[in-house]
DNA sequence: TCAATTTGCTAACACGTGTTTATGTAATAA
DNA sequence: TTATTACATAAACACGTGTTAGCAAATTGA
């Protein structure tokens, strides 16, 4: 089936084909008649304009892409969906398309080039990257080459630079976590901290660290661990906290993220710790799942909708050189009590 | 940021713009002393082959598209990150990128030209359509005009056109309920069919009436009822079945899918009736959240990976002209034992 | 040494579109 | 009637790449 082209449809409309493309074009000058003509002819041959010509005249793509470095499944994470649809929608209420593409990790040379090749052959006029590491410097590379980059949870040093947009979860969640436990009687909190090259746990991390000290609370090397991000790597690490604390428990536990608290209470439950009534649980993100378990989990939740709405557009606005665009925007979070926190004596 | 081209590649390697090419696309007769010499050149001023000239020479996008046309909020499925996920590691594997595109419905002229436009403007080499009515019309043209296109739970009527791929949902899954609860031992049982335009649904209640004749049960009125897809939807079904019943219930209801299932459970819960120790409850989808719900649902699991993987791989074999590609598949699904149903005595 | 072949490279064309400039024609004004 | 303007359309160029045909130089064979 031979394409058909604005030629094909000039010779048929007995036109020239700038004609054709000055209709298509909406311009002024091209009185009713013809252009009635023209549309006809367009009409009854399925006539498109292509893209492959179109580009070439310095059209933009109208595409953004999405890359997800992930490590481990994420097909079946809540946020996963929430990630891809409210990108998409954010994009698409701008006029945009959206290339997605999934990656196992950042380390590796050849995930890294197949990214830096989407940026640079043209195939899309932006990017947003989920997952990266902290002051990458192909990101840095990218940008220096005129792309425009748009980060969700990254963390960047130096000045800023008006092609790297950023959507973090704000500073204070891990300090609210802790604020809550207090004011619930808490004074012994563990901590299970998350992969510190991610950006916002990072930030949980010295969240949680100034609400302990704002509260005067102790802070026990034995209750602190680092536990990664997923379930079972959150399990493992609860288990050797429980282990070593012989006896000598946080009343509370605050998890890296709500992943890392379901592992926790699966640790507690070989232990033989009932949730809350032995130990409280907080997570953080919010995750759906967590309505579901037993007990439902108290976490901080986010607002994804917001962070992705708020990155695409931005980034979008930088596309199109609207001047002043915000390029670092934090999103707060927001308690969601549910039932793996227990109220208890602050003296005990 | 002036872009490069390979003239000045070429110009800054003291060759011609083809030699710069043929270095690039791997031809064979260029030295190895003038390959590295432009492979120099080419590396310190990062250039990439833009896409725009290459489309104008044949070259294909490489890049599969997406449609999902869901009536609702889908940002919370967790069926939607693994139909995304899947797609686009089945497209990876194959060297294809996802362009994705979510619609609210296919029922709306401009949402179909949207569609349409996508496909006739050579952004896409193909594409994947989730959530189209059955013989919807404008898929029938776009095949006619030489466009690939894949279907997820979808039904056509006449002729196999090579260019149209499907994958669904194996045909007697309906009847594997049927079966499963007879031999718990039910013999008045109730179904809330889904949306009779979806080949899914359509299948699914055959696959009961054909079930229920089997085992020579009777097949009431008043407990089969249309109760849409959704799970707001399905509540709306259950609670006028359970009305109209005036304490004739079924012993068990399979529902259109899971999330209907949740409504059913809502519903139930209202006029009092314990799943599974008053009513049964069976699903159809294996949703994720089955597993934490109260009771955990019983349901028939389908493996979506293994129908995207069908599905996309038969696309792209048939993008690239491979021979003898199976144009319709269907995955059976399989029964996952669960706590929403009971053995009951089958004569009471 | 001369003809025949291989090697290494270039010039030229094709692809489909948007836009700018030029051209021809009809209507208007002088 | 002639000069001027407005209008409708066409011709020409630019964009970046891949590929084909062809040319000159270097190499081989006799």
């Amino acid at each position: 089936m031979k394409r058909i082209t604005s030629n094909d449809i000039a010779k048929l409309a007995n036109v020239s084909r700038s004609t054709v493309s000055r209709v298509i074009n909406g311009y002024a000058d091209v009185p009713p008649e013809t252009r009635e003509k023209v549309m006809k002819v367009i009409k009854e041959n399925h006539y498109y304009p292509q893209l492959s010509g179109q580009l070439l005249t310095g059209k933009l793509m109208k595409t953004i892409g999405f890359f997800w470095a992930s490590g481990g499944n994420i097909a079946n994470s809540p946020l996963t969906s929430s990630f891809f649809v409210n990108t998409i929608e954010a994009a698409a209420s701008r006029g945009y398309l959206v290339l997605t593409c999934i990656l196992n990790d950042l380390d590796n040379d050849e995930n890294i080039n197949y990214v830096k090749k989407i940026f640079m052959e043209g195939r899309i006029d932006a990017g947003i990257i989920v997952g990266a590491d902290n002051n990458e410097p192909f990101i840095d590379e990218l940008i220096e080459l005129g792309k425009i980059v748009g980060l969700f949870d990254y963390y960047h040093e130096g000045e800023n630079i008006s092609n790297r947009i950023t959507v973090n979860f704000d500073r204070n969640s891990g300090e609210q976590v802790i604020d809550y436990l207090y004011r619930l009687g808490h004074r012994k909190i563990g901590v299970i901290d998350g992969n510190m090259s991610r950006y916002s746990s990072m930030q949980r991390h010295e969240g949680y660290l100034r609400g302990m000290m704002k509260h005067n609370l102790r802070i026990q090397s034995k209750w602190l661990i680092y536990g990664g991000i997923t379930e079972t790597s959150g399990y493992e690490a609860a288990k050797i906290l429980l282990e070593r604390c012989d006896k000598d428990y946080p009343t509370a536990i605050c998890a890296s993220n709500d992943a890392v608290a379901f592992g926790v209470y699966k640790a507690c439950s070989e232990y033989g710790l009932k949730i809350p009534d032995d130990i409280s649980v907080v997570g953080i993100d919010g995750d759906l799942n967590g309505l579901y378990s037993n007990p439902p989990l108290t976490t901080i939740s986010f607002d994804f909708k917001d962070m992705f709405y708020s990155l695409v557009t931005r980034v979008i606005d930088t596309i199109n050189e609207k001047p002043d665009v915000e390029r670092d925007v934090f999103i707060p979070g927001s308690l969601t009590e549910r039932k793996s926190c227990k109220y208890i004596d602050g003296a005990m």
